[in-house]
DNA sequence: CGGAATGTTGAACCGTTTCAAACGGAGTGG
DNA sequence: CCACTCCGTTTGAAACGGTTCAACATTCCG
């Protein structure tokens, strides 16, 4: 099996064991591929939007976006990585990257050449199959953030995205209260959810005084999970979560 | 190279061809590929949300939709097909369906059962890079729908929809007028861009009024693509259409 | 300590929804 | 062939949710 202590490609190995079934020469192809470690200040580009894929990489610390922006400006987030996701393997295929990626915060990422990774998939069927699967989960998350963003209203709408994160992040399950990180600001959670910073702070205003959720610098705390859950229409099965117990993540 | 006269699965072989460099076996194979033809009534469901997915298909002729219901029963479709597209092979390896997939209008489809694909798939690194390619564009036009949703008024939004269906269809690049069929009603296309039909409709009037669309049972008429591509704010890159020639789509 | 970034609040505004009513066309049965 | 019905379209008026703009408070950071 794959150790964890051994590279800093172990995660990543991980995620793809996790969707199919490596043969062991599979995962150490996984761990020699050739990558560097990376820092990048808060706000920083990663990839532009126009540019050739040329890496994808595992998150070590801090939280990263991809977005997109309209033409007059707007962006809008299209999804969130926490450390351990993987980022830009959606781009394995493409010829030009339809998006940008950023980091929020500063963060350390471990990246590997999209090149290598093409010519692992094109000799194993088994590492093909794992980047379909993971990319396919990924477009699951991305149909349900196309439902909240376009039928749920801010509040329901922020407590999805915080229930999502929860659970990303590994963290209800055992008891009622949920906590966890996220040095976000209010104008970078807008642009994740569809809405103005403005509104942003009235909505987790209202979500802090009815005590569904408070976030601050601190962090999340969601006082009762299943009340969270309810309020905001949330069922993780769309995140599929290998053994995930209960598909509607409600204790 | 694919006949197209060969078998009705010669569109979908062509789609994998276009994606990834198939052997002659790998293309054999694909034609080999068990399959039905099946029709459906104009809003029938073809799977349902919670399911075990069970085939993937190629669309003959009707319009079919991909769509999620939020908890209080407000619908967002998520892709639509028209014919020769593929629709549910973004879960060949997802567990339960994550959304409903659903016809628009009479269809005839031909249906191909995941689990021959997923034996296809297992013995060709070929294959699954192209299901892996295949789902990476169909991400991407899932992003550009986030943007739409998010961040355009209800007049560029729907704009944005049909210069997507006209691009999807192969019809600009010619002359500066472009037509093409779109048998849905003003309700369908408001569950596709998160708006209320009676907003599409008043939309679709000031479309009309101000020359950029004219959609009507008799299909889409766009006088000038120049002017609605500009005003919906499209660019036809996140549709990764090979050898796209102007990444702008002007003409 | 000072300046910039982030958070907070109020008031006016505006795009979209909601509700309600009427209209038109296609299909059906008498 | 007309009357009836159903479904989708059209229109108006009022209500609502979120945005915008602007001012001020707070926290962070060099």
């Amino acid at each position: 099996m794959i150790d964890a202590k051994v590279s800093p490609l172990a995660g990543m190995a991980t995620k793809f064991a996790l969707q199919a079934s490596l043969t062991l020469s599979d995962q150490a192809a996984l761990l020699a591929l050739p990558h560097a470690t990376r820092f990048f200040e808060a706000g920083s580009y990663m990839m532009r939007e126009g540019d050739t894929p040329a890496y994808f990489g595992t998150i070590v610390s801090g939280i990263v976006c991809g977005h997109k922006t309209s033409g007059d400006g707007q962006r809008q987030m299209t999804s969130l990585h926490n450390p351990e996701d993987l980022f830009g393997i959606h781009t394995l295929y493409l010829e030009s990257l339809d998006h940008n990626v950023q980091s929020l915060t500063r963060s350390e990422v471990v990246t590997i050449p999209l090149t290598a990774l093409r010519d692992l998939a094109k000799n194993s069927a088994a590492i093909a199959c794992a980047i379909a699967s993971i990319v396919m989960v990924d477009i699951s998350a991305s149909r349900a953030w196309l439902l909240n963003i376009s039928r749920r209203d801010a509040r329901a709408r922020v407590a999805h995205l915080l229930c999502e994160l929860a659970v990303r992040l590994d963290r209800p399950g055992q008891a009622a209260e949920v906590t966890y990180d996220l040095p976000i600001t209010q104008e970078q959670m807008a642009d994740a959810v569809g809405l103005t910073s403005v509104h942003i702070n009235r909505t987790l205003k209202y979500l802090s005084l009815s005590g569904l959720v408070h976030h601050s610098k601190s962090g999340v705390v969601i006082p009762n999970w299943n009340n969270l859950v309810d309020f905001a229409d949330f069922n993780s099965r769309y995140l599929h979560i290998k053994g995930n117990v209960s598909p509607l993540s409600r204790n």
